[in-house]
DNA sequence: GCAGTTTTTAATAAGTCTATTAAATAACTC
DNA sequence: GAGTTATTTAATAGACTTATTAAAAACTGC
């Protein structure tokens, strides 16, 4: 053990680490003890079941997401476009800190039906996230009856943004490991990236 | 063994099937027998590993893609914002007949680093696709130097298209799984979104 | 029909996986 | 410090994995 904090903690982290980073079926419980430096058997004594060790980090990182999707865009009252430029900006940041969790969460969901099901009953039982897509439609749709923006659907607006915030960090990964490119070339591309999705963003949306 | 076909194809398409569906850990040798009819040794006889059967399949939707990617985007000679509407509805249609495919790519390139770096010595021996991103490149940037469209690097011309058009694709399974939507629905979605995705890159490729 | 080849089968080795067990150790409680 | 509870360990059951084997069955051309 690495650390004397508590070991379950331990566990979950290990777990997070791995999950994201192999999936639920490329992880074993017993990769996960390697990770934490404990027996196999505290996985299962902390948590008794795989599953149960999986929807705990599962179930914690939608939550994020959902939380995350919604904030930028409702925190502010600035002018439209530059409540556009800084919820983009926002996303940016929070992918560039979790960029593998977008797509390990869709992994999930598409490999496994059941998974998909349980996932949404939990976040329908969990009345904080029913609003969300009320709260962004409530902000986009006043937009377009001021004239601001083009006459759009919500779930189109939501979908370009997150399609092209979202798929840098899909392909970011790859992109770096064959260019073999350093930090700052990264940081770079992700950058500039920022800064064109603003500007076809923006553009887009115009009357 | 459902038809009398040659067994080796069988099995191959077998695979291609529940590799795109459950990816390559999430699906054993075994499955892909029960899913053809045929005993389970029969998979290894006619591929020795189940990482050559993988590989098979692998390599060859990565060369669908590259060439599906190129394809409409050469092929015409038509003013350039018609060429882009069509270019946006080939990736569609493509995408509709092949939705777990970018994902499934791109599943395995990020679980498997020695993967990645195999699939990508494979392709650069590959001549015919050296020269996808040049082509395109020739096409975009004629463009920009005629005014037709602004200032833009071919890397995020791209990317933006890409990543409007793939997203949708990912999310789509999981959207239809939750509302129950019929075929019709899920039809109509995705001409919606092609029709916003079209509106989107042509208004923001504007000066 | 028979020798030779290819295809298919059942059996199984050797390994991994999840989960449970009972025993050992450590940590508290009084 | 004895008793109680919580934590950690090694061992292992039982199911599943990939891959190989040797034998059986199905095709060859003659």
């Amino acid at each position: 053990m690495s650390k004397e904090q508590n070991l379950e903690v331990e566990i979950l982290k290990a777990a997070e680490e791995l999950f994201l980073e192999k999936g639920f079926s490329g992880t074993s419980t017993t990769d996960i003890a390697k990770q934490v430096g404990c027996n196999q058997a505290l996985v299962h004594y902390y948590f008794r079941t795989k599953e149960n060790l999986f929807l705990r980090v599962f179930n914690g990182k939608v939550e994020t997401i959902l939380t995350t999707l919604q904030q930028p865009l409702l925190e502010q009252n600035a002018e439209f476009n530059d409540k556009l430029r800084s919820t983009i900006g926002a996303y940016f940041d929070f992918l560039t800190e979790n960029s593998r969790l977008p797509f390990f969460v869709i992994n999930e969901l598409l490999c496994n039906r059941e998974r998909l099901q349980s996932a949404y009953k939990y976040f329908m039982q969990n009345t904080s996230h029913n609003n969300v897509f009320g709260l962004i439609d409530g902000v986009v749709q006043a937009e377009v009856k001021k004239g601001t923006i083009r006459p759009i659907e919500t779930v189109d607006f939501v979908l370009d943004i997150v399609s092209l915030t979202v798929f840098n960090f899909v392909v970011l990964p790859i992109y770096c490991d064959l260019s073999g490119s350093t930090k700052a070339e990264k940081t770079k591309f992700i950058n500039s990236r920022k800064e064109e999705i603003i500007t076809l963003v923006i553009n887009g949306m115009r009357l």
